[in-house]
DNA sequence: AAATAAGCGGAACACCATTCCGAATATATT
DNA sequence: AATATATTCGGAATGGTGTTCCGCTTATTT
């Protein structure tokens, strides 16, 4: 639990019996190693979404095409899978915010951006479970979540803000939590509400009364 | 994928043994078999307390001194005991209402129950994740929760009220919510903050402004 | 005391996470 | 191109846990 973290150092540590600290002349990784692990990430984003997140990891590996034995060496543990498509969906809705920035007008593309944000906490379903399970491998996924997405939703909104598209004074902060409350515990039937909802706080926040 | 469409509470509808009105020839429930019951679910109180809800069966069963046959004779599903551990917890606390209202003063028991309340919710950690789970089996525990918690508290607020120890116009609903939020994620070092809270939160409804 | 239904225990089975190591192979070197 | 070798692969093997099964035990009834 605790130690994980004290022995991750050693391993580094003792990688590095000698100093060479110019001129690496490391190999790069081989070409097979990225292309499974990138096959293992995507099998793993699509059982947890059909089966969640207890899904039997040989499931996972079976629909990369690798076997078990390759699954454990890209990642060690469980959970170091878990956190890994963690990170990639919470990269992927940061990454979106600047999509959605450079192809509609400010207000536009923060009230899409919300809605996509709303999504992916609705759909995250198992992850949540995870994270309220004190599991010391998962104390960092909320860290991890704040960094990436309050820059975003700052940008959207920044932009929105300058364009007169949205009142100012918000803070992307309890915009973020706002939506994660309404949506945390949406249910399948629910989602339409949760949709509802978000649009309503959306429009709250582009409304500017003078 | 489990689909999991609203089923209702009807079938949580328990028989009731104590009822014996019709002329069953039925025996009795043989009194080891509840002393064993009671046994198990005494140490898996214990057990997920100090192992957490994902402790193995095999243990608690050791420690109620039966065997694991027993223990599904009695459990069908692991989910069937966490929701009676839970159970249990929740009937404790409510029950604890009364206790404190017939020893305190109205003031002095709403901010003891607040209390004992907030220290449940920061205990209850493992069942968290087992609520935010998704899973069918205990979808009907937060029904459970209002259903025995919202009386309890209600009682001790219309006490207070009465004897003009507590400003009207609360919400046991709003209250309940309001701990349960503060104290959800407090980790071991934030108890004492979830306490100052919690009684910051209770020193609020006990002052009356004029 | 005898009959018997209810309950008990734990071996047995099934499933899953994780480890291990010989075989396969991508890359660097010549 | 051929060779050397570090790296990765695959899946059998291991260990642990949930759940079932069934012969044995026992509380209760008569």
């Amino acid at each position: 639990m605790m130690f994980r973290f004290a022995r991750s150092v050693v391993i580094k540590i003792e990688k590095k019996p000698s100093d060479k600290v110019t001129g690496d002349k490391k190999r790069q990784v081989r070409s097979d190693a990225k292309r499974n692990s990138d096959a293992l990430l995507q099998a793993a984003l699509q059982v947890f979404s059909s089966s969640g997140v207890d899904a039997p990891i040989r499931e996972i590996a079976v629909k990369a095409g690798v076997g078990v034995g390759t699954f454990y060496r890209h990642f060690p543990k469980r959970s170091d899978l878990i956190v890994a498509v963690f990170r990639k969906q919470v990269d992927n809705c940061a990454n979106d915010a600047s999509v959605f920035a450079a192809n509609y007008a400010p207000g536009e593309a923060l009230g899409r951006w919300m809605q996509r944000y709303a999504d992916f906490i609705m759909a995250k379903r198992g992850l949540a479970a995870a994270l309220y399970s004190g599991d010391q491998a998962y104390c960092n996924l909320p860290i991890y979540f704040d960094k990436q997405l309050k820059p975003a939703l700052q940008m959207l909104l920044d932009e929105a803000v300058k364009m007169g598209e949205a009142r100012s004074g918000i803070e992307p902060d309890d915009l973020l939590r706002a939506v994660a409350n309404l949506c945390m515990s949406a249910q399948d039937d629910r989602i339409e509400y949760s949709r509802r909802m978000v649009s309503l706080l959306v429009d709250g926040v582009r409304h500017i009364d003078n």
